[in-house]
RNA sequence: GCCGAAGUGGCGGAAUUGGCAGACGCGCCGGACUCAAAAUCCGGUUCCCUUCGGGGAGUGUGGGUUCAAGUCCCACCUUCGGCACCA
């Protein structure tokens, strides 16, 4: 038999793919029974602002395994790819490149589609997609008008978070440690008019139908933490002299008794008034103005300031007159912006009381229990507050409350490659949205991209001026666009029914393929696009555009790809390119070892090492399978010998790791163990069927090098076959191998037949010479006997 | 500070329900083939001691439960990730 050589195999084998269109799968006739075993396995689409990394065939062969495991235990796939096409990535790269957007996007869209053939990845390749195309924003657009007029998104003046690069408005998601996610820049508050999606209406239906998830817990932990709901009690303070009530938010209804000051966040509206009626109005002004101008940063990192107004605030459950301060460590953005400060029971508080040397009243003691709380002292703190806000309720002056860490979604960007929101402003009709049937509204063509803190749209004159769709008189379209990040909440829909131009999706199609089954992707998403797309569906559902209220079933979060410690990223690039990696040692070896690293959902660090062992790996398949189909006679019933054994006992082995234990390197190590197995007895009655099983099982991962053999081996079109079957009557042995200890430590092993009676076990154990030289002669105090595997003999 | 994950040979890692620690691979050592090398094949490889029979230690540290602990419990150390004035 020839040499092994990728190139040619891995060749021929993607031309009989493509050629046969081998991964498309239809989508069912309207009316046609539905196939019961549908299965919709996807990985996080790419950004096509660079070319494919190693973590990307990380990624794509994950699903890749998954794709021909559910297709060979007969489950119809659904396994689609796309392009992330819109954005900042793809437009910051193309301001580095001093090209225009489109023009990078689309030539690294071919370069990413021809890598991905190249690696022989199980696509259905008549259902791609880009972001940036019309065909897909017009349904972005049209998503858009259905959350508007169901009142889902909305447009306010609020404080951003602006990237002062960028140029632009960035989520709170898309904000780290202050800074920008993309380019580092320290991020600065901004008051700016910008579109909100109300994601905070759906806090509580996204922390609850986590139940319905079967995902990784640490993910779910995240996005519970993102959420951030804290259940507590909304209570109103009084404040005679303005003949207002003020309400606070606080998770320590408790520690009521022990408040002795109030602080409002300096952004609050009462401030103002404040101000104008106090004697010191001018310190109060002069302090909001500098905490305005302080950085987010430093502003929580600092020592705490604050000014005292003048005026005082009545607790209500003691009629205690307690001073107002304004300080910035207490934000706008959480609760009501005004606290109750309890310093006994609050660091931040405390600090703050130190350094204003303000009171601090302990009312909570050692046990937990309330002190000095009036009709309430003596409570566990948490009947304490039950009994106080009860007490509250009673006189309309507090009601349990719930607050979210979670804000609105804000994804105007002032920037120009994404998705042109469509919307009109008409000074007599105020915001109208554009009709459907105007869709799409195209991005038009600028001389000038570059942000520079007003929109780049704006300078399209003749596209701006437009009349207002309700009145007719001159209106100006809206000249902001999307966020990336409402591209990538649907797209997993749009696959579903790719090419539909009178919906974004036949809602039928799409009820029938979703949920996603297995989803794939990197971590750095979990609160990010993982909850937008999961608000995503709930709306849809909501606007009866979907069955389904959550749009990932189950979810594999993979670990980071390293290359000399470092994340790969567009931006580091890397010198282990996923093309050369083929070039040098073929797809098949290059796939293999991605995933032989160690766990996916571990980081890893890659090396050259490792692709080059899986090369040896497979010239040695390649050798023993064509010897065995060369010499092996064919047919006959496998004997129950070791190798037929073995061969089971993988079978089982990998099915259930795929399968049920998601577990990606073991796999490839049961079957190395086959395959010496093999190689060790190649006369064996049952050597055939050890090669047949060796290509069917490492086909999932190594695709191509596993037709060629398998051809060799006079079957055909191994990607259809039925995976293999492991007999359980083969599993177990007559024999097993007996562990006898003395105390604990193995003394001595043994094979037993598996039907020996426990005290006839334990019999030969004693009789075991090596066990007897520890026994020492020494009285037996207790016998254990673990069936089939273990007898130990405890002495005094 | 809070939340979460992890710590096993020279390295990546395995050990699924508390039952033989170190599967599989990399690297390294030895051998075969070769004029030589590459490739390939065979053998060895946790550490320490050894009279070569074997003995002892060992899964971050210290305790505990158990006949038996990498696995369970308590305390701590280290690393990584997330959040961070969220009342």
């Amino acid at each position: 038999m020839d040499r092994y050589d990728a190139q040619t195999v891995e060749t021929k084998w993607q031309r009989i793919w493509d050629e046969s269109r081998a991964f498309e799968v239809p989508n069912p006739e309207p009316g046609a029974p539905r196939n019961e075993r549908k299965s919709y396995v996807l990985e996080m689409l790419p950004y096509p602002s660079g070319t494919l990394h190693i973590g990307h065939v990380l990624v794509y062969t994950l699903g890749d395994v998954l794709t021909h495991f559910y297709r060979r235990t007969g489950s119809e796939v659904l396994r689609p790819m796309g392009y992330d096409s819109f954005g900042l990535p793809a437009e910051n790269a193309a301001l580095k490149e001093g090209e225009h957007p489109r023009a990078i996007v689309e030539r690294n869209i071919v370069s990413i589609r021809r890598t991905m053939k190249r690696i022989g990845w199980a696509i259905d390749w008549s259902r791609e997609l880009s972001t940036h195309e019309p065909e897909y924003y017009r349904w972005t657009q049209w998503l858009f008008l259905k959350f508007f007029e169901g009142g889902h998104t909305y447009r306010k003046a609020a404080l951003v978070n602006w990237c002062p690069n960028d140029q632009t408005v960035l989520a709170n998601e898309q904000v780290k440690n202050g800074r920008c996610e993309r380019c580092g820049y320290e991020v600065e508050a901004r008051k700016l008019e910008q579109w909100f999606f109300r994601i905070t209406a759906y806090a509580d239906s996204l922390i609850d139908e986590m139940k319905e998830l079967d995902w990784p817990e640490r993910v779910l932990t995240m996005q519970r933490n993102w959420i951030g709901r804290s259940e507590g009690a909304e209570i109103l303070f009084r404040v005679d002299e303005l003949d207002i009530d003020i309400p606070v938010f606080t998770t320590r209804p408790d520690t009521l008794y022990g408040a002795t000051f109030f602080v409002l966040a300096p952004e609050h509206p009462l401030v103002d008034r404040l101000a104008d009626q106090s004697p010191n109005g001018e310190e109060i002004r002069a302090y909001v103005r500098k905490a305005g101008a302080r950085p987010a940063e430093e502003r929580a990192a600092g020592t705490k300031t604050g000014v005292f107004t003048g005026f005082f605030a009545t607790n209500p459950v003691n009629d205690a007159r307690i001073p107002i301060w304004v300080a910035d460590y207490v934000l706008m953005d959480y609760g009501t912006g005004a606290i109750m400060a309890v310093p006994a029971h609050d660091d931040r508080d405390r600090e703050f009381a130190e350094r204003f040397d303000l009171p601090i009243k302990l009312v909570v003691d050692d046990e937990e229990k309330l002190v000095d709380s009036a009709q309430f002292s003596g409570l566990p703190h948490e009947e304490g507050a039950k009994a106080i806000v009860e007490w509250l309720g009673g006189r309309g002056r507090g009601q349990p409350a719930v607050s979210y860490r979670l804000r609105d979604w804000g994804y105007s960007r002032q920037r120009y490659w994404g998705c042109p929101i469509p919307i009109v402003y008409c000074d007599d009709c105020g915001i109208v949205p554009v009709p459907e049937e105007e869709l799409p509204v195209i991005l038009p063509e600028v001389e000038d991209y570059k942000p520079k803190g007003i929109p780049p749209l704006a300078q399209a004159e003749d596209w701006v001026r437009v009349p207002c769709p309700q009145c007719g008189k001159e209106g100006r379209r809206e000249v902001e666009t999307m966020d990336t990040f409402v591209d990538s909440s649907w797209y997993f829909l749009r696959y579903c029914d790719p090419h539909n131009d009178q919906a974004p999706y036949d809602r039928e199609l799409a009820d029938y393929w979703m949920p996603v089954d297995h989803y794939t992707g990197g971590l750095d998403h979990s609160t990010v696009h993982l909850i937008y797309a999961r608000y995503f569906q709930k709306v849809l559902n909501e606007l009866d555009l979907s069955v389904h209220r959550e749009p990932f079933k189950r979810f594999f979060g993979n670990g980071f790809v390293t290359q000399g410690g470092a994340k790969i990223s567009k931006r580091v690039g890397g010198s282990a390119t996923p093309d050369k990696l083929v070039e040098m040692y073929g797809a098949d070896a290059t796939r293999l070892s991605i995933l032989f690293i160690g766990p996916a959902d571990q980081d890893m660090e890659w090396t050259a090492s490792g692709v080059e062992g899986m090369q040896r790996f497979l010239r040695r398949v390649w050798r023993l399978v064509g010897e065995v189909a060369d010499n092996a006679p064919v047919g006959g019933t496998p004997d129950d010998g070791a190798l037929t054994r073995r061969v089971h006992r993988t079978i089982a082995r990998v099915t259930d790791d795929l399968g049920r234990r998601q577990q990606f390197h073991t796999p490839i190590a049961a079957v190395m163990e086959l395959v010496n197995d093999l190689s060790k007895s190649p006369d064996d009655p049952a050597a055939r069927f050890a090669a047949e099983t060796t290509v069917s099982l490492i086909q999932p991962y190594a695709p191509h090098i596993a037709e060629e053999l398998w051809e060799r081996l006079g079957h055909e079109r191994l990607w259809e076959a039925p995976w293999p079957q492991a007999d359980p009557s083969f599993l177990e042995d007559d024999t097993f191998e007996l562990v006898v200890q003395v105390n604990g430590k193995v003394r001595d092993r043994f094979r037993v037949p598996v039907d020996l009676p426990e005290d006839e076990l334990v019999a030969r154990a004693k009789e075991s010479p090596k066990v007897q030289a520890h026994l020492n002669g020494g009285e037996i105090r207790q016998t254990i006997v673990v069936p089939r595997r273990l007898v130990n003999l405890v002495v005094g």
